[in-house]
DNA sequence: GACCTGCTGCGGGATG
């Protein structure tokens, strides 16, 4: 059988369907038989699954001409999805082809919900196409004799590339993937991916770095336009429309009538309180929706989501407020309009959502945005510009995640055991890898076998044994259990829903904070004074209380930042306002009225100037600037400059940072001249300044949480019998202080840091701002009061001080590192 | 002068 004939089965099964192929998927089947790897850049709802599940079909046909017998054990083809919920979708698809080609394949799930049966059932006798999680495959590799198991695999797909590249979970799945290809010899890497910024790099990533696996793949784009239409809400009533707040209830009334149009809405919530106060609401005011609109994010429980996702699908639901949790996911036909509340901090985040409306091919899709405050307005026309541009984020790997590395050794290690110059030869192949010197390689492998050099004392890190002939090997049953119950690299959160008894939800709150409390104790939480009464099921139960309270609650949790492309579509929007009249967006102009008061009290920057602003209250001497970077970026550059400040005479300040500028607040005026004349935004020393200015340590010891978690240094406890977060806590952070005072040269702790400087206070952006900054003219702007682009930022802070739990000595600490010492 | 905060995702198996 040649290659024309499967085609002809291909084309005709299409026919049969009223179908035609398009031409982004007979370039797959052609790629994909001519034994290619590749890329798919496709969006959801194209028919992207005909386009993959086809020629693995065809391909297993042709290599048994005679399609009805039956191949025993071993895998053919290998489909992952990042989310378990799709799995089901998938398998129907793919057995759709199955049967109507004759062909005797089996499909199988096997993810983390597969019964223990079906998975004793499956070591037996695999199916031929198996579809599955990241973590699930990382599983089959932790069991005995896997190389049979994979041996003729002819394809994996990794489906949603773009959710697993920039995570350690898409390391994880590069690690899987660099064994497959030595295992299996015929295998193709194909991924899948929506439009990304750099989609040849994600091409890259999922291939592998070796120029021949390279060389033989492909990036196929299915270049179909979907109509994305953007309407903002403008409040009629802009004069008194606030300058700031997060929940936008006031514009609650607009919403009904679109909700009313259409036949189900999602109204998108930035977060999971927000999204319970949306829903309570709407109740109050429309008390004929009850039954009609309903709740889902991630603290509801499963059973309740599920029935939400099935009553969209059976259009009995007008209308359902919820978080990023229904971004990805089930395919709901009936979803006609998306509304999104408050700014979405990304382009692709946004258009991610548009699509969950009119989710068809050929069909349009409507989002509405809702502002919850002015400035947001700006972010509105910001997006409508995106959409029109086509603009999207890039997703950024990530580059020797050793944490990754060390349980992937350690799952090799507990089936058959690995030589270590076999796999040092694929993990540098691999993009996160591709520099991982033989030193670093050695220290990971003394690490797997002594512990640390901290460590060596204690047996329990002593996890992998070293054969007479070489090779790495886990001998201890309770040490590959404990691992095989641990593998991954999500992290859970550690935080609580907090609740009325009676089941009013008010938010989710640290478990650290809440561990602290004893009955009857008082802390502030959601605005409200609340009094502790206990913890049940991952609930903490709570009720009002009069008193006043000195326990304040606060959050660690960072809050997402403004991505670059949104900034700099953000500052282009703004500009524009310097436009004709009938030359700015329907968002702009609705501003004008503030855009005048700006001017009046200080200026709307233009494109070569850079904003700085000073006044005086009763709280002392504030300096704002606006760099409108995002406020990863705001917080680093402002501890950056606090610092550089300080050196030129001595000074403390508090901080203050939002998406679009930060505050230095003094007892002390700055002189601004100085900062102008001494060149302090200069990118020189950068990363010198950096860590001397802020409370890197601290930043960079949460970070180290997760790390020695994945890394499998911290265990984190037997299903339902979780160790309490406590001592979770307390154990990563005992060994994160014997690192930094014993052995700073650690790997693992040095990952913190570069974590922490790279991911979180996104040091490559920073340089870059501060260079565009270089080049601009400073205005300085003595103001009178706050003006509309500083407010935000200024009651923001208060009311953050509010709630803020830290310690008195730790803000003394983190003072005195600005403070400089004489 | 306006002010209720912080998303999502995954997950035992060998042996008697």
């Amino acid at each position: 059988m040649n290659r024309n004939d499967l085609y002809d089965i291909a084309e005709s099964w299409f026919q049969k369907q009223d179908w035609k192929p398009l031409k982004f998927q007979k370039d797959t089947w052609k790629a994909f038989l001519q034994g290619k790897h590749g890329l798919l850049n496709a969006p959801t709802g194209s028919g992207k699954t005909y386009a993959l599940w086809f020629p693995i079909v065809l391909n297993y046909i042709k290599k048994n001409p005679q399609y009805k017998t039956k191949h025993k054990k071993g895998l053919k083809a290998i489909w992952i999805t990042p989310l378990r919920a799709l799995s089901e979708e998938i398998r129907q698809s793919a057995e759709r082809v199955t049967l109507d080609l004759e062909t005797q394949m089996t499909v199988a799930i096997r993810t983390g919900d597969t019964t223990t049966k079906a998975r004793a059932a499956m070591k037996k006798q695999m199916p031929d196409l198996l579809i599955t999680t990241p973590e699930s495959l990382q599983l089959l590799l932790a069991s005995k004799d896997y190389p049979k198991v994979f041996k003729d695999c002819t394809a994996i797909v990794v489906d949603e590339w773009h959710e697993l590249l920039g995570t350690k979970r898409g390391v994880q799945m590069e690690l899987a993937l660099s064994r497959l290809k030595t295992i299996s010899k015929d295998i193709r890497i194909w991924g899948i991916s929506a439009t990304i910024g750099n989609l040849e790099q994600a091409r890259e990533v999922l291939v592998g770095t070796d120029t021949r696996a390279l060389q033989n793949s492909t990036l196929i784009k299915a270049n179909l336009k979907k109509k994305i239409t953007v309407k903002s809400i403008i409040p009629k009533k802009m004069e008194t429309f606030p300058w700031r707040g997060h929940l936008g209830l006031r514009l609650l009334e607009d919403v009904i009538p679109i909700i009313e149009k259409s036949k189900t809405t999602l109204l998108f919530t930035n977060t999971r309180s927000q999204c319970e106060i949306w829903f309570q609401n709407i109740l109050e005011k429309h008390p004929e929706y009850a039954g009609e609109i309903a709740m889902h994010h991630g603290s509801i429980n499963k059973e309740t989501r599920n029935w939400v996702e099935q009553a969209i699908r059976n259009e009995n639901l007008k209308a359902v407020v919820c978080t990023s949790s229904l971004d990805l996911g089930v395919d709901f036909a009936p979803v006609e309009t998306v509304i999104q509340i408050g700014g979405p901090k990304g382009v692709s985040r946004f258009l991610q959502r548009a699509g969950r409306s009119g989710h068809r091919p050929g069909k349009e899709s409507v989002i509405y945005f809702l502002p919850t405050h002015a400035i947001e307005l700006i972010e509105a026309s910001a997006l409508q510009q995106a959409v029109k541009l086509n603009t999207v984020e890039d997703r950024i790997p990530y580059l020797n995640s050793y944490d990754v590395l060390l349980q992937y050794l350690t799952t090799l290690a507990i089936s058959d055991g690995f030589y270590p110059d076999e796999i040092y030869t694929e993990v540098r192949q691999t993009f996160c890898y591709q520099t991982l010197s033989k030193d670093q390689w050695q220290w990971l492998l003394n690490f797997l076998v002594m512990g640390s050099q901290s460590l060596q004392t204690y047996d329990e890190y002593k996890k992998v044994e070293i054969e007479d002939d070489g090779k790495f090997k886990v001998n201890d049953r309770g040490i590959a259990m404990r691992h095989r119950m641990q593998i991954g690299t999500i992290v859970g959160d550690v935080n609580l829903a907090v609740r009325y008894q009676k089941g009013g939800y008010l938010g989710s709150i640290e478990e650290y904070f809440i561990s602290k409390l004893n009955r009857g104790d008082v802390f502030t939480f959601a605005g409200r004074n609340l009094e502790f009464i206990r913890i049940k099921d991952m609930q903490v139960h709570v009720r009002n209380s009069k008193e006043k309270t000195k326990k304040i609650s606060s959050w660690m949790g960072s809050r997402m930042t403004l991505s670059a492309q949104m900034s700099h579509l953000l500052r282009q929007e703004l500009y524009s306002s310097f436009n004709d009249p009938k030359d700015q967006s329907p968002e702009i102009r609705s501003l004008a009225h503030i855009f005048e008061r700006q001017r009046r009290e200080s200026i709307v920057p233009k494109p070569n100037q850079f904003l700085i602003e000073t006044f005086k209250t009763r709280e002392g001497y504030h300096h704002i600037f606006y760099p409108f970077e995002g406020r990863f970026v705001h917080e680093a550059m402002g501890s950056l400059l606090g610092y550089r400040i300080s050196l030129l005479s001595p000074i403390t300040f508090s901080l203050a940072f939002n998406d679009y500028g930060f505050e230095l607040l003094s007892d002390k005026e700055i002189d601004i001249q100085q900062v102008l004349d001494n060149d302090l935004f200069t990118s020189s020393f950068l990363l010198d300044d950096l860590q001397k200015s802020l409370n890197a340590t601290e930043m960079a010891r949460r970070k180290f949480r997760d790390i020695s978690i994945i890394s499998g240094m911290v265990f984190t406890g037997y299903p339902n019998k979780a160790i309490k977060m406590k001592h979770l806590q307390s154990s990563s952070q005992l060994l994160f202080e014997v690192f930094r005072d014993y052995e700073p040269e650690n790997l693992l702790y040095q990952q913190a840091f570069t974590e922490t400087f790279q991911h979180q206070l996104e040091e490559g952006r920073l340089r870059l701002s501060m260079e565009r900054i270089a080049r601009q003219e400073i205005v300085w702007k003595p103001c009178k009061k706050a003006t509309p682009f500083s407010f935000p930022l200024i009651t923001d802070r208060m009311s953050r001080e509010k709630l803020s739990s830290e310690k008195w000595e730790d803000r003394i600490k983190r003072m005195t590192a600005i403070l400089m010492k004489k």
